[in-house]
DNA sequence: GAGTAAATGTATACCAGGTGCAGAAATCCT
DNA sequence: AGGATTTCTGCACCTGGTATACATTTACTC
C-alpha cells in the first residue's frame, strides 16, 4: 500500500528521526538544560530554524515519543470486550503494563529508560509539558467514555479526569522509585499492590476516608 | 504586634504592589501575550531586574495572588469538625464558594474577574502555571489527610489527587461558562448541582459507569 | 545627627528559545 | 530538461530570564 512514499517523504522521516536521536543522546549525556537546541541542530547537521519546523519547542524532542501514549486509554476504553465496565478495561491494562515492564507505567528499569524519567522529573518545563499530555489524556478518555458507555458529558469528564490522575499517579510513582536505582523485579508486586488499590478505591470511592474522630 | 512593619518592609510592599497592579492591567488591556514584562517594568517604574527580584516568572504576576488557595483545601480538611470526613469538608467548603461566587469556584462574574479567567484559559502558559499549581494543592492535601484522617500514604496521595481533579474540573467548567457571558446567577443552580453530582461520584466510585454491552 | 554595613535597585550586557523573512537548494512532475 | 513547489538555510530580531558590577537607600550604632 505505502510502498512508495517518495523520496521526499523518507528524507522528512530520517531528518525527523535524526533530529530526536541526536537530542535524546545529548540531553541523556549532558542534561535536558545543559544542552541547547543550538547545539542539538548542529549535531543533527540541520540549521536550528529546521528544527523547530520539525518540532514546535525544545520539550517536544523529548515528549514526541509519548504522543502515541496520550490516546492510550481512550483505546482502551473503546477496545474493551462487550460486557467489561471501563475501569476494569483500563485495570487489566495496566497491570498488563506492569507485567510488561512497559515504560508508561514507570516500571522499566532499562538504564536508557531510567535516565529518561530521571531526567523529566527533574525537568521543570518537561513535567509540565507531561501535564499537557494529562489534559490531552483526560480529553480523549472523556470522550471514549461518552461514545461507549453512554455517559452524560460531565459525568464522563469528572471519570476521566479521576482515572487519568490515578493512572499518572501510579506511574510517577513507580519511575520515581525506579529512578534512582530500586530494580523493576523488586518493584514489580509492590506496583502491583498499589494498582489494585488504586483501581479499588476509584471504584468505591473515598467514602470510607476516615472522619476526624 | 506588627505596627512597626519598617519603611524598608513598607515600601517593599508597595513596590510589589505596584508591579503586580501594572500588570494586571496591562495584560487585561492588551493580552498576556501581547504585554511584554520590560513593558510592565516600565509602566511600574521598576528596572526588569527589580521586577524579577519580585516575581520569578512573567506567569507569576498573574498567579501570585492565587498563591494563598493553593493550600485552601488542605486547611479546609485540617479545620473539619469532628466526625466529619473529609469528602464532606471538601464539598460543603466547595458550595458555600459557590453561594458567595468565591472567584476560585468559577462562579464570579465580575467583569474583572471574568476577563482574568478569560486570559487565563487562553493563555496556555498560564494554564501550565496553574497545573503546577494543582500540584502544589495535591501535595498540600495528601498531607493534611495523612495527619488528619490517619490514611496510608498511597491512600492519601490518591485521594488527593482525585479531589483536587474533581475540584478543578468543576471550577474550571464553570469559568469558561462565565467567561464568554453567562450569568453567574442564572448558572448558580446548574454548578451547584454538578457539584453535587461529582461528589457523589467521587464518594461512591466509578463503579457504575456501564459496560459495553 | 554622622557614618557605616546591609539590603535594594539599576544599567548593561548577555544567553537561550523561538519567529519572520528572503533566497538558495532539493524534489517533484511533465 | 525545466519550471513549479516544497523544504532548508542564514540572518536578523524579539522576549524571558540571568550575571555582574555599581549606585542608592535604609537601618543601625555611636
Amino acid at each position: 500500500m505505502d510502498g512508495k512514499p517518495g523520496l521526499r517523504e523518507r528524507k522528512k522521516q530520517r531528518t525527523h528521526a535524526a533530529i530526536s536521536d541526536a537530542a535524546i543522546t545529548l540531553f541523556l549525556e549532558h542534561g535536558f538544560n545543559q544542552v541547547s537546541v543550538a547545539q542539538v541542530a548542529e549535531a543533527a547537521e540541520v540549521s536550528k530554524r529546521t528544527l523547530f519546523a520539525y518540532f514546535p519547542t525544545k520539550e517536544d524532542l523529548v515528549v514526541h515519543r509519548l504522543a502515541d501514549h496520550e490516546t492510550e486509554l481512550a483505546r482502551v476504553v473503546r477496545a474493551r470486550p462487550p460486557g467489561t465496565a471501563p475501569l476494569t478495561a483500563v485495570r487489566e491494562h495496566f497491570l498488563e503494563g506492569l507485567r510488561e515492564r512497559d515504560p508508561i507505567t514507570g516500571l522499566n528499569d532499562h538504564p536508557q529508560v531510567r535516565r529518561l524519567h530521571r531526567m523529566i522529573l527533574d525537568a521543570p518545563s518537561l513535567m509540565a509539558r507531561m501535564e499537557r499530555f494529562k489534559t490531552g489524556a483526560e480529553r480523549a478518555l472523556a470522550q471514549a467514555l461518552r461514545e461507549t458507555a453512554d455517559t452524560p458529558e460531565l459525568t464522563a469528564r469528572l471519570a476521566a479526569v479521576q482515572i487519568v490522575a490515578v493512572h499518572w499517579a501510579l506511574a510517577q510513582d513507580n519511575a520515581e522509585r525506579l529512578a534512582y536505582g530500586e530494580p523493576a523485579d523488586k518493584r514489580h508486586a509492590g506496583a502491583v499492590a498499589d494498582a489494585a488499590h488504586a483501581f479499588a478505591l476509584l471504584e468505591n470511592g473515598l467514602r470510607h476516608l476516615p472522619p476526624r474522630q
